[in-house]
DNA sequence: AATGAATGAGCATTCATTCAT
DNA sequence: TATGAATGAATGCTCATTCAT
């Protein structure tokens, strides 16, 4: 009703990046649905209502940073790396995804959590992240297991613990603690775990363990 | 004469569980924040001012079921299963994680969720849930590494990725995509995974293999 | 979140109903679209989240004052007066209508504007209090011209006028100007002149009519 | 190259009918508070901004509409139309208004809505449009009672009824529902309606009446 | 002990209006 | 002259929490 003192006009393509920024960070802290749009206003230093000049719902806030810093620089990222042993492969993934994930922590932690609750948005990730691993996957182990490499394995399997592991190293790393090795230090061990498992290059039968200590942890 | 049976004055030990199952319930199905306290009464079949002559707040309710319901019944599971092959305890355990999470599967998914934005609750999982399996891996995986059946490796690490993997198969679920394996099988094959790798039993140096596809997807 | 200081109990079912008298008076000297919830819950000496303790939305109070004051007692009025010679038969119902209308002047007023752009109270008014009227003219005028007490007219138009007639007298008084009739002699007057209309007389005595049925409609 | 012609500086006298045109087709299709100044800018194809330039506030739209299109056109359409019959003075005028108020539907919706809780607004239309309807009719019926066509009868009673009817055949449309005659019949039903009544007929013929003066009221 | 009516701060979103460009 | 980005008060509605009964 009544519009008064608008304060400056800035960078038009800056703003939207701005409430971006504002949004993932306050998201990241505070997880989506506890955020609220007064408080993003205020961190991008706008009114209320230019959010919505940008953005037609909240709910896009959270979808398009996923698009513009999740989804689009994966696709810059597939590039040059083509032929390599397979720990190396491996492990430059490994390390690639756990520094984009630890860079995007709190904003991937969002999604995550939002995801769970929210169809929509498990099914975008699914769609637009998941789907294109499963088939990269396939390839990888497919093509091991044809030439030997590699056991007789499910390439979902393997996926999933992959993708389970950078979870757990990345995103969990609140309720599980921190890691004391570098990223790089994670990313080689965690390639070599993944190719070789624990077992120990020339196998010995193992005597008992116990293992209900096991069960208390996680 | 119909359902609506009148419930005044049940046991009033009985009344608290009550509270807890319906509000775990909708917690699971809807997330935290979405659920609201006349849900929760409803579902109990009270009225909504009783749940706050049992808990002081709505918060209180998450606190208090994973307190009863994750935790204490943990402490319960863990028993006999002395000694037994690595893959058979590993496989073991994994089933029988997997089949909680999967029964848990709705309020495990809160409490991650909750915990990434929730200090308190996050410490409290760490401290109750993942310190012991800490300490139990860390026996495991130092046992078999002194006496030589596994190579020489962080405890820590295969801790992570087997919680990971656990996620990933339990929780990530909806994002992830269902597996068409039987648990009982996941939990064999992920064993054999984790003790064994993806190397093939006689290793067969690999050649070149493109990793970029690797890249693009989770 | 918070939830302070609950004032104080009322009589249950008054609650409803002062909500209502609050709501109705002020969209009758505002409009439905100017008046806000905040308003009413003042006016109602509540506090605005009571008001959808009652109603479910800010447009139900609109239904159900319809509902509640227009259309029930409409049917109460459906009553005695059986038969009776045309020109009081009119002069009744036109005196009742107005009177009803004069009463309710402010929230008709409301009903008519909003019905214009919301095609769903508008369907209801059609349905609840025009049909009925509809049909019952249709009786009283197709029973006049069957016996020659009146000329051969489509009683659509008859019932057209007359409730713009009444329009025009109790709704847009405020554009009209007032009256300086009484009520009840703008009735009798209204009623000589939809039946014989402006010319000079050439009166026929009426047989007796029964009323009722047109009381129940507009 | 395609429909959007960038319709920069248009003729200055233009652009202020091209936003009235706009609005009003837009206050008629949604009413006046649920259009935006933003659709309304839009329609005109100018920015939102532009129509401050032209007019002080969104309710001077209104105001300005009234004035220009509906006031002064009515003016211009008072003419001719001498001496006729009743019937025909009467068929002739209702027709014109049917007409009129049949083309300007929508903008007649509004604004008898907006008057009935814009006293302002209310006031003008009775000023500019009613006021000269009384004086009209009162001449008219008043020389039909002098010379002993008529009854006597308070004029002021028959201008209500004959704008009511019209207002309940053209505005009320929506409510009453669609009425099967062309404008045409109804025109003429209406007239027999208003002099002869419900009863059958006594016809006597009528001396000439000058109709037009009736036309420039309401 | 249990109720559920009542609260009111808080939410996402809208929109007439302003003014730097 | 025209723009449209920016404003921010205001809106309808929600919901955890309180407390008289």
């Amino acid at each position: 009703m009544d519009g008064t003192t608008p304060k400056r006009r800035r960078a038009p393509e800056t703003r939207r990046e701005e409430i971006l920024q504002a949004a993932s960070r306050l998201f990241g802290e505070q997880g989506y649905e506890r955020t609220t749009t007064k408080q993003i206003a205020q961190a991008a230093g706008i009114a209320e209502g230019t959010i919505y000049k940008y953005f037609a719902s909240k709910q896009e806030l959270l979808f398009a940073f996923l698009e513009s810093s999740v989804i689009e620089p994966l696709n810059a990222i597939i590039s040059g790396m083509t032929g390599a042993p397979d720990e190396e492969v491996f492990a430059t993934v490994i390390l690639n995804r756990l520094d984009l994930w630890h860079e995007r922590h709190e904003f991937v932690k969002v999604n995550i959590a939002e995801a769970f609750f929210n169809p929509q948005l498990a099914a975008l990730i699914h769609e637009k992240l998941f789907r294109g691993g499963t088939r990269a996957m396939e390839q990888f182990v497919r093509g091991g297991i044809a030439d030997g490499r590699f056991r007789d394995i499910d390439p979902g399997l393997v996926l999933r613990a992959v993708v389970g592991a950078l979870f757990a190293f990345s995103i969990l790393r609140d309720i599980t603690g921190p890691d004391p090795h570098t990223r790089e230090e994670q990313a080689r061990e965690l390639a070599r775990f993944f190719l070789h498992g624990l077992r120990a290059p020339q196998p010995v039968e193992p005597p008992v363990t116990p293992l209900l200590p096991l069960a208390l942890l996680w």
